[in-house]
DNA sequence: TAGATTGTTAATCGATTAACAATC
DNA sequence: TAGATTGTTAATCGATTAACAATC
């Protein structure tokens, strides 16, 4: 059985710092990858990409696993993220959903040095059934059941089209999936206890396209005052 | 030359709306292909997966569309955030790396149908160059410069290795595109004026991974204590 | 008019940031 | 010891939510 120490359960790690954690990790195994062993907050903030007072803040939430006047020790504070994430050991994950997208994550090596293991790929279409991607082979949806009791996944990826999704993903949670990487474009509805993080390709764009419509308009505002008072560039 | 309205000014709207609105935007679209042409603000909170109160702060950015003690007309909404958005008209996008997920993301219908125009594929692999992908050719990187002058791209999206992210991206800079969408592994550095969007396989299942570990800690530590108490289930 | 539902207010909650005491 | 850098504090900022007056 998991055990916890006692000073565990203190600790209450904020959502927005749950989301930065991998950030981090990624960071410093680029570091440790580049001979780097150890680094200071400020290093490590740059190569993340966020500000050292929020990187600090962040791992404050973890324990003190820095000296002071000297920084962070590479592997050490490395193994600390991992295991606070729960990726020190893999993850069995299903993808469900076989296309183009299904393809690439089949595909992606990422998930295999990062700690998971996708164990099986699904598809409800019988064509795609029995394929060979990314030196798996392809199973009927229905035997979801199966291969999650067999390896105890946890973790399930919907790349379904997105009027599918909601199905498969209340078999997923019928089944004892709890926690879901949805990147059908659609909304799925889960009981409590079940998590859903949701990828969305057109959602990113669109985000995109509202900050570039704005940085036309300013553009043009500014524009429009600079006639209006008879002034120009410098 | 574009103007906008006295009261545009007064408008700003947060970051956290800004993401939601493309989901009411989807969630409006979904409705509407169902035959709705009236919602509440508690019929489009629940197809958007959102509490009510949310939703109703988030449309009062924009403005007073709905009518009081009736709702929301669903094509004139879908319309206002539509506009305010930016995507009444197509954004011309050009894809950079067509391995796997570049594949899956120029055979990605959703763009087109939700304000986006995929104007070309670039690969710096002479052996992809060439090949044709969704019904478009790929073109080598090089031609980046060219293809951007001459449809006004200003959304890149990086579907390259890690290691090549960075290059890629102030190539983009340096040209003028302002927007990117960095699929790519890593974290890349771009001047002010510039937006950059991560979206991350392996993150989103880090975080997802954080949260089943504590479902397991939590669920081995009521045992626990129903151990130690002689408490059992009822 | 009575019922329904919006748009807004105000309170609460959570996240970010700068500054600095603690300490290596 | 002197210099460097962490871990923490406290102030600020932004987001969420419930409640309800406005009004269709």
């Amino acid at each position: 059985m998991t055990t916890r120490s006692s000073t565990d359960a203190a600790r209450v790690i904020p959502e927005a710092t749950v989301a930065r954690l991998p950030v981090y990790l990624r960071a410093l195994t680029a570091l440790a990858d580049n001979g780097i062993r150890t680094c200071s907050s400020e290093d490590l903030a740059t190569a993340a990409g966020v500000n050292s007072a929020k990187l600090r803040k962040d791992l404050s939430y973890l324990g003190s696993y820095g000296t002071r006047g000297v920084g962070y020790d590479v592997d050490y504070l490395r193994y600390q993220i991992a295991r606070e994430i729960g990726v020190t050991q893999d993850w069995p994950v299903v993808i469900v959903g076989i296309g183009n997208l299904g393809h690439a994550l089949a595909n992606y090596s990422g998930f295999r040095s990062r700690g998971f293991r996708v164990v099986a790929l699904l598809d409800a279409d019988e064509s795609v059934v029995g394929q060979s991607v990314a030196g798996v082979v392809v199973r009927p949806f229905r035997d979801l059941e199966e291969i999650v009791r067999e390896h105890d996944v946890a973790i399930g990826v919907i790349a379904t089209p997105a009027v599918a999704a909601q199905d498969v993903a209340d078999r997923m949670v019928a089944i004892g999936i709890t926690s879901i990487l949805n990147f059908a474009p659609a909304v799925v509805a889960v009981p409590e206890g079940v998590d859903v993080r949701k990828v969305d390709l057109s959602i990113e764009l669109q985000i995109l396209a509202y900050h570039e419509q704005r940085k036309a308009n300013g553009a043009d505002a500014a524009a429009a005052v600079a006639v209006e008072t008879g002034g120009g560039a410098a």
